[in-house]
DNA sequence: TGCCCCCCGTGACAAAAGTCATCGGCATGC
DNA sequence: GCATGCCGATGACTTTTGTCACGGGGGGCA
């Protein structure tokens, strides 16, 4: 259990790229897995920053569960949220292109984190390219590039760090229609 | 729950495209999420061939929960099983191109129900190269031409439905060592 | 101050993926 | 028999993705 603190969750490949499964803050629960069926961690996981992190042996959690019928009920809601997330990214690997999971992430940053000015919707990436090339699956230098072409076609403007979204209609159309 | 026959679950794309996520059979339980959360189906479903299902609603669901606690720790384990096979599907999506792929799932079957002949392991395809396309995430042409080529390649020997893979190793190196 | 490391952008290129169209085979059903 | 529809193979092409290499810009640290 995430006490506080992110951790971030990953697959990384032989040639050192990184898919990011998922990034979670306190109260998630993380590692699940053995306790669940006694197999193999199925993923790494890095601390963000700062963290703390609660450890619960399978013989407790089995202990608890059988005690507290209503804890593994809650668990299996926590779960689901997990199996859903893996499906919208397996959906988004199979279906979708770079630039469309970039303006994804973006407009998921912008809706949680923009604050309205008078260009448009600014946001502060929280993160490197690098680290966001990981999160939509792909590689650094597609993120550069995509981020330019948005740029040039208008849709944003970056000032390093910060992006300010000044088209938001135009970006959330690139999120509909699923090619 | 799965009592007879095979489902398939898979997403569909706006342009038509499936991505399968699992295939399950008999004992196995499907449509578990909207159960465990209440949420929406996260996938469609379809029948493989002749299939019996038994229905389990949320209260039975978590009734039995409450009354025999051993249950939701043996669906744990089931659920924890559907998120190793998803979390191996964001990898192979992630990381590996679709003739890795396609040479994964040819290796699985030959381990499943290979026979082994002179010229090598013989295998039968189950299915149409349409829906084994859906099935690695990728199209039916790209299926059909990374065939021939493994098969121009001398790795395997294509005959209708029929596959003889006359180089075992050869298409095990394919698989190690993710680009 | 200078060095090192990481980050970013970008050109040039190669490889992979996907699209569109066509052809031929085979089964099904009218 | 013949039309229809699904399936597989494949050529031609475009787009997307990934790789490699380079140069520039900071930030930290000796």
């Amino acid at each position: 259990m995430v006490e506080s603190g992110n951790v971030r969750i990953f697959k990384s490949s032989a040639s050192g790229r990184e898919q990011v499964l998922s990034i979670d803050g306190p109260g998630s629960s993380i590692a699940e897995l053995p306790v669940f069926d006694g197999g193999a961690y199925p993923a790494s996981a890095i601390a963000v920053d700062d963290l703390t992190l609660l450890f619960v042996s399978k013989q407790d959690f089995q202990a608890l569960c059988l005690a507290h019928p209503q804890v593994p009920l809650k668990v299996l809601r926590v779960v689901g949220a997990r199996l859903r997330r893996l499906v919208g990214i397996i959906e988004e690997l199979s279906f979708t292109t770079v630039r469309h999971r970039l303006a994804s992430y973006l407009l998921r940053l912008a809706q949680k984190f923009g604050k309205r000015t008078a260009e448009g919707v600014e946001v502060a990436l929280p993160i490197t390219n690098q680290e966001l090339a990981a999160q939509i699956g792909t590689v650094r230098e597609l993120v550069s590039r995509n981020l330019s072409r948005l740029q040039a076609e208008g849709m944003l403007k970056i000032d390093g760090r910060n992006i300010i979204i000044s088209n938001m209609k135009a970006l959330e159309n690139e999120n509909d229609s699923l090619e």
